[in-house]
DNA sequence: ATCGCTGTTGAAAAAACTTTTCATTAAAGG
DNA sequence: CCTTTAATGAAAAGTTTTTTCAACAGCGAT
């Protein structure tokens, strides 16, 4: 059993043919999909797998941080297979493969000095960076 | 006239009833709107305001750079008036009250620091804090 | 293995959200 | 004032997401 089939076995959900392919397919992907986008993808493992069903369980799979949104200045359709121990994510522009990074510690004096500027309580954070992988970097030059 | 009259005029759009009804909507509140949201209160000021121009408003204003939208995990629906100078925005979890503060300085240490670790190269980023406002911190004490 | 309970599923439909179309209106410069 | 043309509102189309519900399938007990 892998360590998602754990987490959800634990959260009290079973393991199906659909859970299966969605997470499949998220985990093929390197940049973020779209529920539609994640349908097509885990359809070629779950042919009768239906997009009420994708949207359900990215919900489930979001809910336990197995999955996460990938936010863009206009609009935040993509979802992402969340690296254990990184919370934030780093987009390619071009051809939008996606890593994943942490940096608490950097971002804790920032908010600390934004909570004594504003008098706010700060609980959490969405930090999300955006530029061009080393792959379309090469293409260019 | 005002400073966003200003940038739209310079950008060869035309200041409008519907573009100052949004923007009054978007001054008095201190929250995030919807573009529903945004459409109610702005019909207080310009009653026959409809829908389909609110949207066309606040992209237009997005590309200005005069309007953002606030981003949460769960979704991005929100549209908030930028502060100059500040990029990034801290929402209160309970009231919705936001406010902007900048903080460059602090980033640009981190963004360094991925790109070393991943060889991506960073161009833009997306920070946004989530906390409870004084208001409500008092509400609770 | 089989059974039964109940969480899950897919399809259809509904609801919500966003964009397109187009005839009409109204800014802004002359 | 006119004229030009960007902008508007209403309706319709398109897209995305949620709800409903009968049928299905995990999985624990037998």
């Amino acid at each position: 059993m892998t360590e998602w089939e754990q987490r959800l076995a634990s959260a009290g959900c079973r393991i199906t043919a659909s859970r299966r392919a969605v997470m499949h397919a998220l985990t093929q992907a390197d940049a973020p999909l779209s529920p539609q986008e994640v349908l097509e993808q885990a359809q070629a493992v779950h042919r009768q797998l239906g997009l009420v069903t994708v949207y359900r369980t990215l919900n489930l799979l979001s809910e336990l941080h197995l999955v996460r949104r990938a936010h863009r200045e206009d609009g935040c359709h993509g979802y992402l297979l969340t690296s254990p121990g990184h919370r934030h994510a780093l987009i390619c522009l071009v051809c939008g493969r996606a890593v994943e990074f942490s940096g608490e510690e950097d971002i804790n004096a920032l908010i600390e000095r934004v909570e004594v500027g504003t008098g706010y309580r700060v609980d959490d954070h969405l930090l999300q960076l955006f530029g061009i992988c080393p792959h379309c970097q090469e293409d260019k030059g």
